[in-house]
DNA sequence: TTGTAAGCGTTATCAT
DNA sequence: ATGATAACGCTTACAA
């Protein structure tokens, strides 16, 4: 049923070797068995088979791309950004899902190079600890390309957001435009480089500006919004005199969590306490005091790490690059600023 | 540098078959060999290549997903559904992007063909007007699922919306609670089922009601904003008389496209005129009059076509189905309804 | 329990 | 320009 070269060859009683170049377009085909052969295949239906050419070739020409969560806007924004690139290239591309579960990422990765992929795309999951997988695979000569969530000091590229300079931006947003002194941190896991530079950016920031940092403004909040509900509490536990007036949070699910909590103590945003987040989302203009974030070009992060990958894969340097995309400060309403809701 | 079996073989000075049978959890090999032979496989850090695997077995456990796009929620909430239940049945997603465009659809379906996959998920491009290719892969013993835009009649099984029920329902909304009669439906591509089963029930429920459907007040508007737009203004073209007081769209997008020609005439929703959309979205909730739609279970819809299409992988038996997921109103302004906005 | 031989569909290499 | 042969890494079928 299934049509193969081999058949092609006895049908037209010549030898597969010279099907195989006719369909593959290599120069050394008489111009009339050319003909013949692709018109033959064509009546006959033939596909070629991928997986026995990936065999001998020892390339698939598809990419592994390893996501955390898909439900939010931020990583199908990525995904559509490399799929384009993919497309684009003639890669295809291999999806996995680690629902921000390690033991499922390294599953997933293990699978990806039993598929004989030619290089991974991943964003790694936050429970991640443990980093010698992704040093193994680049010693091992995998190509691999990090996006949002990296690993530094490995070898391997990353394109990411200027996270340091984006949450010094919107620190001193806070600090000069506002006035506000007493700013807290809801922090994301130090593991991964959003969390630890996001904080440093905050922390350089304040310094710069010779404002005091509370120790017990440094909350560590994960990255989801029952998390970020939970350290927001932990500020508004500290006596009156020890709150902050302004809260910048990792992302915007804690955020979320963050102005339940505030909202439950029966606060106003911006009037009680301000808070802003990173990773802009559309609920984000949705909400009551709409939140002032720093918004991700997700599509162009997906883009360049795949532009990236394909082209260690088919240059074969290892050009190891830190690809850093900037982002965008969007105003709105819980940093205190009047604010034009948009619509659309 | 990549670990074969034969390597390890060798490595143990037994046959590769022996390796082989370890490696696959077979039962006839003797304990002591095959806790020798995993450990050294650990050891050596040996990946089974399933290139070679697939090519002598047949079978990729891989199923490919063709979506028209990816940028809103709706096919990245699908997705997520199709990865879950793959996942769980130990199957591998290759994602390919038509982009709503039926050349490229056709190229995706032949690069899947080559990639051998196991089965192949489909929710069809709207501009696809040749259903041969989807006959043609079910003729051929493919295992087909189509999913949302679906092809009737070809022997395919389907995961779809109750697409005549929720038009039937979002209609009679509109006739009996809030009393219209002059209603216009900016229609979906015939085609596609969408298209086709929208406009039938919104017909059957004016019909069973004793209402007139002025033919000028079906209009073609596509899937798109822009089209969404351009339908709506040959409505608002016609003498005041003859235009319609509520308007049922064909998704959320032409709504979009509609609003902002209604808006642009200076006039207002819902008390100039009432609208109603296929196919919720967050941005739906958002906007100044927040649109009633109906809402689709995307999650469940992907979760049910990759079990169907699994199932039908695995049983051989090719019962086809028209599997219909049940829609919900979501009640919101647009339609002349007040409304409580809802926080998150 | 273990091994041998053949073959999956294709392409690389060397020959003609 | 075309063909013969071997090989990619694995598993099936059969033999020992």
């Amino acid at each position: 049923m299934k049509v193969t070269i081999k058949e092609i060859a006895e049908k037209l009683d010549i030898s597969p070797m010279t099907v195989s170049r006719a369909l593959n377009n290599r120069e050394n085909v008489k111009k009339e068995t050319r003909e013949m052969i692709l018109e033959t295949a064509k009546k006959m239906g033939y596909r070629p088979n991928y997986i026995a050419r990936s065999l001998v070739t020892n390339k698939t020409n598809t990419i592994g791309v390893v996501v955390p969560e898909i439900s939010h806007s931020f990583f199908p924004e990525v995904i559509r950004g490399i799929e384009e690139v993919t497309y684009e290239k003639g890669y295809n591309l291999i999806l996995m899902h680690s629902s921000e579960d390690a033991q499922r990422e390294v599953s997933a990765i293990a699978t990806l190079e039993s598929k004989q992929v030619d290089g991974i795309l991943i964003s790694i999951a936050e429970t991640v600890e443990d980093f010698s997988i992704y040093k193994n695979l680049v010693d091992e000569g995998y190509h691999l390309v990090f996006f949002d969530r990296c690993v530094k000091g490995i070898g391997a590229s990353c394109v990411r957001l200027n996270d340091i300079e984006s949450a010094r931006k919107i620190t001193q947003h806070l600090i000069k435009k506002h006035r506000y002194k007493r700013i807290a941190h809801l922090k994301g896991p130090d593991k991964i480089s959003i969390g630890k530079d996001r904080l440093d950016g905050f922390l350089s920031a304040m310094k710069e500006n010779n404002l005091k940092v509370n120790k017990d403004w440094i909350v560590d909040a994960g990255l989801k919004e029952s998390e970020g509900k939970r350290a927001m509490s932990k500020l508004l536990d500290l006596p009156k005199s020890r709150q902050p007036r302004a809260v910048i949070a990792v992302n915007a699910p804690v955020a979320f969590g963050a102005i339940e909590a505030i909202k439950e103590r029966g606060l106003r945003i911006p009037e009680d306490i301000a808070i802003v987040a990173f990773s802009d989302n559309i609920r984000a203009q949705l909400i009551s005091s709409p939140l002032t974030t720093v918004r991700q070009p997700a599509y162009e992060i997906g883009r360049k790490a795949a532009e990236k990958l394909i082209s260690s894969i088919e240059s074969e340097v290892a050009d190891v690059e830190d690809i850093v995309v900037n982002a965008e400060l969007v105003i709105r309403r819980s940093c205190g600023c009047t604010y034009e809701p948009e619509e659309k």
